[in-house]
DNA sequence: CATAATTGCTTTTGTTTTGCAAGTAATAAT
DNA sequence: ATTATTACTTGCAAAACAAAAGCAATTATG
């Protein structure tokens, strides 16, 4: 596990775990998406292979990020959910997206907007908290 | 230049720039520890490869994210550094640091704890502001 | 209840990116 | 004038990524 980083700092540590083209996209789709299946994640926009789906929902297992369940009466669907640490991504992301929306658009004229941005430019904290309550709130959310 | 992204969301845009290893390490090294030559960045604990930091500092340049200046009585040296979209980044490390000090040091245990990471928890948006007009300060920063 | 479709993967086969080592041209220092 | 430094580039091997196909288990359908 420690040589999965490359010094002591703690942004590349960071970055040695979510420092990659798909590890937030898949944590955003879960967080803001409404995303939770292999199939959910195939499907999206992103349009990610399924061997590096498959990876990098491993790797996010291992360092608890996410957890793997069950519906009661369905075998086959997983559904993986964040947990704490997972939703801990959300400031980072919620920043990221203040960045691209000021930043990244004049490279990219057809960015869509989305609609919390607005609230998260009036209220940075509160609307993080409700983004968080509202994903748990919307999944049943209660082991860690 | 299209090309460069996946599809519209905004965060995954950012990810097709910042979403890499290295990127945002380049941009932590310049903000945060005083580093602004190949040199430097060559040097660091991080331990990059020249020919990957050379191609960063062109992607990084090529979004504007830093620009690339020589000293008066130097004509050798390239001093990088961040623009105002670089400096955009700032939130978004901060945050990075935060989730990182934690939730990665129970998988890293030697990751070490900059001294300003207790000035940002106590004041984020003070804290943020305060590096941001500090690395201005130390590079006599002017143009954008 | 037999068959078809779906889900959640793995495997295979390229292609692209990364990493390491060495090399080089220009400038600066001795 | 020679040596060292800086900012790269080049070449090659290794790793990661991407597209497509395949497959086993489960679930839905006629």
């Amino acid at each position: 596990m420690n040589n999965d980083f490359r010094c002591k700092c703690p942004i590349t540590s960071a970055l040695d775990i979510v420092g990659d083209k798909w590890t937030l996209v898949i944590i955003k789709q879960i967080l803001l998406e409404g995303k939770k299946t292999f199939k959910d994640f195939s499907d999206s926009d992103e349009a990610i292979a399924s061997n590096i789906l498959s990876s990098r929902l491993k790797m996010l297992e291992k360092y608890k990020m996410i957890r793997k369940e069950k519906l009661p009466h369905n075998k086959k669907t997983n559904i993986y959910l964040l947990t704490e640490k997972g939703l801990g991504l959300t400031p980072t992301i919620v920043e990221l997206t203040l960045w691209s929306d000021g930043n990244v658009r004049e490279y990219h004229s057809s960015i869509i907007s989305d609609s919390r941005i607005e609230m998260v430019k009036k209220n940075k904290e509160e609307a993080i908290k409700m983004i968080v309550e509202s994903y748990k709130q919307n999944t049943g959310y209660n082991k860690t």
